[in-house]
DNA sequence: AGGAGATGGTACCGATCGGTTCGATGTGAG
DNA sequence: CTCACATCGAACCGATCGGTACCATCTCCT
């Protein structure tokens, strides 16, 4: 986490600690909640050293969200393919990782789609806009796996479970129970399409 | 909308000219993307006027989320009774509501939900949390007079789809369908609680 | 030994932030 | 007519914003 004093080793080293560093502390703060200084201060680099990596603080923003969502579509659909071949299996899977996701102390809701809530302009709307396709090619995946009657609808669907679910897990949910909420709704769609 | 130019008549007149002005610049710019002197300018008030009717911005921006929230529920709620006592019909009408909401050209997700996405403090969370609260109470309602099997399950996962088909029409909805889409998901999800 | 490059720290820049104050203007109620 | 009040417009405040420049330091490579 902190940075080496004094290196001309590692200019790619460094800049990956430097994004897990800022990952962090824009989640938990959001975008315009933290200035470049206490960014700085936070992730122990210098402005100098983060603007020379980054080009800017939107660049650094960029940066994070695109790391980010490679990083949460990786790990889905890893959740996805450990789960074996059964369909059913496989949603059972990826709901119940969300709800681990959903239950841990500093959980605010999908990043991507916070920081495209926060900045309307293009770089964060286009990263939000690829991230939810992200995630209907793996939901699309499943339900035609899964044989449904018309999995496109299905894969949307799921997706809409799922962006809802991570959204009243953050905002109401006094009673931790949105992903298994979900989950039960998602068997039950891809039940009624015959899969 | 303008506010006339001197007055000693109207002083809840004012705050309610002031308020709905500046719902729609906040809701367009996002609640930090427009400072007070842009504000004022947008709505066409002093400072002053603004800072004796909120007395902060974040004052301001309370009132607009409590006054939307109210707006929204109600209109929502009107939607459902005017379908008649059909639960079908019902929730038919408050997609198809909702689906019109989403083709609306400046539509940027639900505003409380995105102020409380911006605002980690108080005032918007709790006011997040209420939204949803409210609306999974006329969910919950409707799940109730058609018979569901577990209304209060059926009602969160409503909430569920509700919330995701909003996310989904802001953030990644080519073809316009994410109310279409969540609407049959809706259906068949009474349809399986033999409702 | 010495040069090149990456870094931390700090001072600094203009712009904008939320918020306050003041005077001028116009309105309504007495 | 007069007084109280609401308002506008603009000046002003300290703080913070994103971003730049400079320099001493440290490590690696030659």
């Amino acid at each position: 986490m902190p940075v080496p004093k004094g290196t001309a080793l590692d200019p790619d080293r460094t800049r990956a600690t430097l994004l897990a560093s800022a990952t962090g502390i824009l989640y938990e703060r959001g975008l315009d909640g933290v200035g470049v200084a206490e960014l700085c201060r936070a992730v122990g680099a210098s402005k100098e050293t983060l603007y020379r990596h980054f080009g800017s603080k939107d660049g650094l923003v960029e940066a994070v969200l695109e790391a980010r969502s490679d990083r949460v579509v990786h790990w889905l659909t890893e959740a996805v393919e450990a789960a074996g071949p059964d369909p059913h299996a496989q949603l059972t899977a990826l709901f119940d990782v969300l709800g681990d996701w959903y239950r841990q102390p500093g959980f605010r809701g999908c990043a991507i789609v916070n920081a495209a809530t926060q900045r309307h302009a293009p770089p964060a709307r286009t990263l939000a806009d690829r991230h939810l396709a992200r995630y209907g090619e793996l939901l699309t995946g499943i339900a035609e796996r899964a044989g449904a009657r018309e999995p496109a609808l299905l894969g949307r669907q799921l997706l809409i479970l799922l962006e809802g679910a991570t959204v009243v897990a953050d905002h109401h949910d006094p009673h931790g129970r949105a992903a298994e909420d979900a989950k039960q709704a998602a068997l039950a769609l891809l039940s009624a399409q015959g899969a």
